[in-house]
RNA sequence: GGGGAUAUACCAGAGUGGCCAAAUGGGACAGACUGUAAAUCUGUUGUUUCGACUUCGGUGGUUCGAAUCCACCUGUCCCCA
């Protein structure tokens, strides 16, 4: 894997690269679509590739070592064979669920144990099987086994937390380092960054992190909760300690707005199931600004879905016919709105390139990060 | 023509003397959602100057007090002829 910065903007920290791996490039900023369970819910692989034009999407391990389990993935060849997705796959490594499902599961020096979601089976992920379950679901790019913590946490909590998240990267690297790809191309492990919102943690962490000379890194723990304030403050805490020359992935983040404030403290990389989630809920993001269009103003409006859309779903539907289909809870509403919303997100991390490697990144992005806040 | 049942908020439908401005669904209207236990969840849904006021087919009555009991009227449904 190699990573290629070709543009850095002046007024800020962004930068434009490209991300090498064995399926193809990736160009960032980049955004990537979260899909879970080996589908991003309610998108074709067509639409994926050709009108959204994702570069690169997410699966999860714990989601998928419980359903199609291991054995199925081995079978198929890995995920990309499975569902026919022949770009690059990141997968989480189940340290999300460690913070979302942390009612049914327990935490301990070897791993967490989990009581499955699906039948409660008593589960264990320690950082070692983490690492085999990704070698098997065969990502392009893996994550390392943490413990993504809640807001608010107390100091000591947050720096116990953190240190047991480093013994476990210890772990995860001494595994990922022993064992080999099994389906003929290259996996690389990125390591996470934690550490709440505190700034000493945040640093200690980072500098753990960056002496892994990992190929990429990666930043969790944030967008759990807390002010954006906060995150930013993190962000930009942790971006002047990972090297300058590795691409730098923000977990989980965000709204279109923390992705472009983001972009200007130097992340490369976002994931975030806000797009296609609030798209099954009736929320759109443009340009403009963002539409609820269950409300009842579109219910006339026979105006496109979004004229400044870059999907063909954009100009093939109109925001009462798309109200209509939400109203009615017609499946073709999830699909046309997480349609609409993915290609608004790769949209805009795009132009958020184009503009860097032109030069006018912050101008843009200051311009940006009001108009697309507004509620239309 | 005879007999029986029923009428409650936008709809369906509980409630059969005070704890009822009235359960529960649905619908409608809003809001939330950030490495997906999420096609989910939350709130509002008679008026209001927030003290109260006007509601349960209509009118009148009984009672300290009525959606609830009584009389008549009106509408709807069912059965028999």
């Amino acid at each position: 894997m190699s990573f290629t910065i070709n543009h850095t903007d002046a007024a800020s920290k962004a930068r434009a690269g490209v991300l090498q791996t064995n399926h193809g490039a990736i160009e960032t900023p980049i955004f990537m679509p979260v899909g879970t369970l080996g589908t991003v819910k309610t998108v074709h692989q067509h639409e994926l590739k050709d009108d959204i034009k994702a570069q690169i999407i997410l699966g999860n391990t714990y989601h998928l070592f419980l359903r199609p389990g291991l054995g199925v993935l081995k079978q198929a060849g890995g995920l990309h064979q499975f569902i026919n997705w022949q770009k690059p796959i990141l997968t989480d490594s189940g340290g999300y669920q460690v913070f979302s499902l942390a009612s049914s599961r327990k935490i301990t020096e070897q791993g967490a144990i989990f009581k499955s979601h699906i039948n409660g089976a008593k589960l264990e992920f320690t950082p070692e099987n983490v690492i085999d379950a990704q070698r098997v679901i065969g990502a392009d790019i893996m994550m390392a086994f943490d413990e993504c913590t809640p807001y608010p946490c107390e100091h000591h909590k947050a720096k116990k937390s953190l240190a047991l998240t480093h013994r476990w990267l210890d772990r995860c690297f001494k595994q990922y380092n022993n064992t080999e790809p099994l389906y003929g191309y290259n996996q690389y492990l990125f390591p996470i960054v934690q550490g709440s919102v505190y700034k000493d943690l945040r640093i200690e962490s980072a500098e753990y992190i960056s002496a892994k000379g990992a190929v990429g890194n990666a930043i969790g723990g944030l967008s759990v909760g807390e002010p954006a304030e906060d995150m930013y403050a993190m962000t930009e805490v942790v971006c002047n300690i990972l090297p300058k020359d590795k691409p730098r992935y923000l977990m989980g983040v965000g709204t279109p707005v923390n992705i472009l404030e983001s972009i200007a403290l130097g992340i490369d990389m976002f994931d975030c199931v806000m797009p296609t989630r609030n798209a099954r809920h009736g929320l759109l993001y443009t340009q403009q600004g963002i539409i609820n269009i269950k409300n009842e103003k579109w219910k006339n409006d026979f105006s496109e879905l979004d004229s400044n859309g870059t999907s063909y779903v954009d100009k093939t539907y109109s925001k009462a016919y798309v109200r209509h289909l939400h109203i009615c809870n017609e499946y073709l509403a999830a699909q046309i709105t997480s349609i609409h919303n993915l290609a608004f997100y790769l949209w805009l991390v795009t132009e958020a390139r184009k503009q860097i490697i032109d030069g006018t990144f912050t101008a843009w992005k200051n311009k940006m990060v009001i108009q697309i806040a507004q509620r239309l």
